[in-house]
DNA sequence: GACACGTGGCG
DNA sequence: TCGCCAAGTGT
């Protein structure tokens, strides 16, 4: 557990705790029964499907996935063909394999019981600084900086009177350590509200500051709304990329009777044959495709 | 630290 | 229409 800051409190975490308890959303992962059906596991699972994919996309999925496998060791038992096809259109199909392989060293290393450590939780696949400390936080109740997209742009904001956060970096979690309320579940309250402020008033393109309980005290509004430069990493263009044409390979093949193709036939009208080629060798080489022969198929 | 990695909604 | 953006991680 973290020990405690001696920075002094911001002036608005008040204003910002009490906005939560006052408009948070009501998302499945946050109510108590979900934590009673589903422990840690639940949680685990939504962080992993949370990864750059929106909400309003998860929650369906989310459900059917917990109800298909409640545990870690019922996870264990499927193959990755049942595990990606149960992704579904979730998008970056690796988090499946990993969330898998997740379950399969919960179960090695821990007994099946998904871990309260952060380094345990970082040591498993596909868990990284966020949503290690996600887990201990959001589910267990310890008292960890929790940082993702959002933090970092309240903080940039708020903090820095800047209009956009840099790109991410190790100094974001030392920075979150210091505003961190010394109650441990008060702790936990601000996390998810930095979070919560970043996803619905702080957003990246058209903050709502009338409505932003921080306005008095954020350093960005009180500038006068600044235009300090942008330095984040822009997306490369999905139109025409690797990442379409595994998108379309990997599609063929969930929605394929029993998962498989004869590979000459798998999206054989892709304007580029070469990047067609590409991207079947490079999801064999990820995991998330096997080849045997001449066919195509999901991993057993 | 930079890059690759899906999918789809929204302004 | 088209670029931006989404509770990141591994290499």
């Amino acid at each position: 557990m973290l020990a405690p800051s001696s920075t002094p409190a911001p002036v608005w975490r008040g204003e910002l705790l009490d906005w939560y308890a006052a408009t948070a959303r009501d998302l499945p992962w946050r109510r108590a029964e979900f934590a009673a059906d589903h422990g840690a596991w639940g949680t685990l699972v939504s962080e992993f499907m949370l990864q750059q994919t929106p909400v309003a996309r998860v929650i369906p999925h989310l459900e059917a996935w917990l109800r298909r496998w409640p545990t870690p060791s019922a996870m264990s038992n499927a193959t990755p063909a049942e595990v990606v096809h149960q992704w579904s259109n979730l998008g970056y199909p690796r988090r499946a394999l990993w969330l898998h392989r997740a379950a399969l060293e919960i179960v090695e290393r821990h007994g099946g019981v998904v871990p309260r450590d952060v380094p345990a939780l970082l040591a498993l696949s596909g868990i990284g600084e966020y949503t290690a400390r996600a887990v201990a936080v959001f589910h267990y109740g310890d008292r960890h900086p929790v940082v993702d997209t959002n933090t970092r742009r309240v903080i940039a904001r708020a903090v820095d009177g800047r209009s956009q956060p840099g790109p991410p970096a190790k100094r974001d979690l030392a920075r979150m350590a210091e505003l961190l309320p010394d109650d441990v579940e008060e702790s936990t309250i601000f996390n998810a509200a930095m979070m919560e402020l970043g996803a619905v008033v702080c957003t990246a393109r058209a903050p709502r500051c009338e409505v932003c309980p921080l306005a008095s005290g954020c350093a960005w509004l009180t500038a006068g709304r600044p235009d300090t430069g942008d330095t984040r990493r822009r997306q490369a263009r999905f139109e025409g990329s690797d990442r379409q044409a595994r998108g379309a390979v990997l599609r063929a093949l969930r929605t394929a009777e029993d998962h498989r193709r004869a590979a000459d036939e798998v999206v054989a009208d892709w304007p580029d044959p070469v990047q067609r080629d590409r991207a079947i060798d490079s999801l064999i080489a990820d995991g998330p495709v096997a080849a045997v022969g001449g066919t195509l198929m999901l991993p057993r």
